[in-house]
RNA sequence: GCCCCCGUAGCUCAGUGGAUAGAGCACAGGCCUCCGAAGCCUGGGGCGCUAGUUCGAUUCUAGCCGGGGGCACCA
């Protein structure tokens, strides 16, 4: 149920008839002050130049064709050519209703085409512990994965590692290093993990590499299974490059993308021609010396994943890694598909009090940290607050000191104190009134209204923060609410007017649906009581 | 040199063409015998610069100036 959609529908078609075909979208903002009307649209201002009118002219006569009566107590014109709505009592009285019946659905979507959506998240190979970088490449990616599956696509969260190779020989020997009481080999890795890791395994000093490989790795793996189900992050799949070694799907990709006519020797090595599909230079698939490059796995990987069925591969990648955004499209298109079918929103670096972290520089912070010092909520909630093309520090010791302000509780305490009012005063039991609602009720409702646009924005944007922005402005109109009903005794929710008293639960009631909801797109929880 | 992100209040950030640009923190002050003061209210202060597109630009385009991140036959 969009309650503004359908609001808006009537206006569009007075426009479309108007315009004689070409449908404008039509609108409907909340005007900044609250003479202009409930909802404005611009809708006339931007017909004129196609209609080579006068705008105020084509409001007046979308106005007249409107008409009021119904859910449109008016209709004005104003300003060079801004139509504005007011709404009847009926119409706040009917949306509470319409919300409460969808229930936690409300602003959920349905799609006539449905994607089959991977989101690749996290991904970060087990030589380590998560660090508060990965920390929001999964807030912000598992937050984008319950937006997309709320807008009402299929989605598979997938975590891609690599278990084999260089990296992991170089933490193995790291962790041995530690053992024989010695640093890191050059290249290796200096932070705390494998010195954590010399003390617990046991075995001797002298065991090779791979030995202590084999023994460190499926440690580091739990660990980092147990900080992700720390932070809510389900992942369907666990995905490991070497399969794709091991399966000759490697081959199998090269072959398509040859068969393709992409595929080109040169120097000895085996290139895979990308630049015709816009990426900066074409790219090695199979070096020199006879072995394949991480490239070729990734050509690989992509064949798989829409081998497996999926019509939308997301990557949620971290702004260093923006170089490949071009060369996995190109590689997708190399294969014959659609470029647009790979989509990677970037996210900018998180810096530990300004400096930049590492697993190779030793300098990190870790997610369990980040999680110990202000708790799960707080994290999830901090990390996707901001836009993802914002890049962010974190001072671990600010973080703490002022975990106690942070957003998160204000929007937190909203739900509990919504939820303490329906503990004690039960709930509504009607789903018509005639109550009038006061001006303050029908700001909550207007900013409810809002609610299935914006969900449906932060989900095609990739824009978690924009769910979170807006639960706060929810939670700040309630908290306001709540407090007028403190200093004005006819605005409580609990009061003699039965009639009243029970819209307001039933407002109430929406307004705890829609906290809880929006708060679970991003993985907070929303308490009953703190 | 080329590519991506950012530049909005003292600080951290919302706001992807519309009528008076918002919030949190910080600062100053007010509100609890009253549905939870983890709350509410009041106050000061802001769109990096220059052109352009538009009826209208914080928003789009170009250039410049600042900050961050990338440009491997590494993984």
């Amino acid at each position: 149920m969009d309650l503004l959609a359908n609001l808006a529908a009537p206006v569009a078609g007075a426009a479309a008839s108007l315009a004689g075909g070409g449908t404008p979208d039509v609108l409907l903002e909340r005007p900044a002050d609250p003479a202009h009307g409930d909802y404005a649209t611009t809708v006339a201002l931007r017909m004129a130049p196609s209609l080579k009118r006068a705008p105020r002219q084509i409001a007046e006569e979308i106005a007249q064709r409107i008409g009021s009566g119904g859910d449109i107590a008016s209709v004005e014109i104003a300003g060079p050519g801004f139509i504005n709505l007011r709404l009847s009592p009926t119409w706040y009285r009917n949306a509470v209703t319409r919300i409460r019946v969808d229930g936690d659905r409300y602003g959920a979507g349905r799609h006539d085409a449905r994607r089959n959506v991977l989101v690749e998240m996290v991904s970060a190979n087990p030589t380590g512990s998560l660090t508060a970088g990965s920390a929001r490449n999964g807030a912000y990616g598992d937050a984008v994965a319950r937006l997309v599956a709320f807008a009402g696509h299929d989605v598979v969260r997938e975590y891609y590692f690599n278990d084999a190779g260089v990296q992991i020989d170089r933490f193995g020997e790291s962790v041995r290093a530690r053992k024989r009481g010695e640093e890191p080999p050059e290249g290796g890795y200096p932070g705390p993990d494998p010195i954590a890791l010399a003390a617990e395994i046991d075995l001797p000093g002298d065991a090779s590499i791979a030995e202590w490989s084999a023994a460190a790795v499926p440690i580091m793996f739990e660990r980092i299974k147990a900080t992700l189900a720390r932070l809510r992050i389900d992942v369907d799949i666990w995905f490991s490059e070497r399969d794709l070694h091991a399966s000759g799907a490697i081959a199998r990709a090269i072959g398509t993308a040859r068969a393709a006519g992409h595929v080109y020797e040169r120097d000895g090595a085996v290139w895979l021609a990308t630049t015709p599909f816009g990426d900066d230079k074409d790219r090695v698939l199979i070096k020199a010396d006879g072995s394949t490059t991480y490239f070729a796995a990734d050509l690989a990987y992509i064949e798989h994943k829409f081998a497996r069925g999926h019509d939308r591969l997301l990557y949620i990648l971290g702004a260093d890694h923006h170089g490949y955004v071009g060369r996995l499209k190109a590689a997708a298109a190399c294969l014959g598909h659609e470029p647009a079918s790979v989509e990677v929103p970037i996210y900018q670096m998180i810096t530990v009090s300004g400096e930049r972290m590492g697993k190779r520089r030793g300098n990190v912070v870790t997610a369990d940290e980040l999680i110990d010092a202000i708790g799960v909520d707080a994290a999830r909630y901090f990390l996707v607050a901001r836009s993802h093309d914002q890049a962010m520090d974190i001072d671990l010791d600010l973080a703490v000191a002022q975990n106690s302000e942070n957003p998160v509780f204000y929007v937190q305490y909203a739900h509990a104190r919504a939820a303490k009012l329906l503990r004690d005063a039960g709930r509504s039991t009607a789903t018509s009134w005639a109550y009038d609602p006061r001006p303050q009720e029908n700001t909550l409702v207007k900013r409810l209204a809002e609610w299935p646009a914006v969900v449906r924005e932060a989900a095609e944007l990739r824009a978690p923060h924009r769910v979170v922005g807006y639960v706060h402005a929810l939670a700040g109109d309630w908290h306001r609410y709540h407090h007028d009903g403190k200093v004005d005794p006819t605005l409580r929710v609990v009061n003699d007017d039965a009639d009243a008293r029970d819209f307001r639960l039933a407002l109430t009631e929406v307004v705890a649906t829609t906290i809880r909801t929006a708060l679970a797109l991003v993985g907070v929880a929303a308490p009953d009581a703190m």
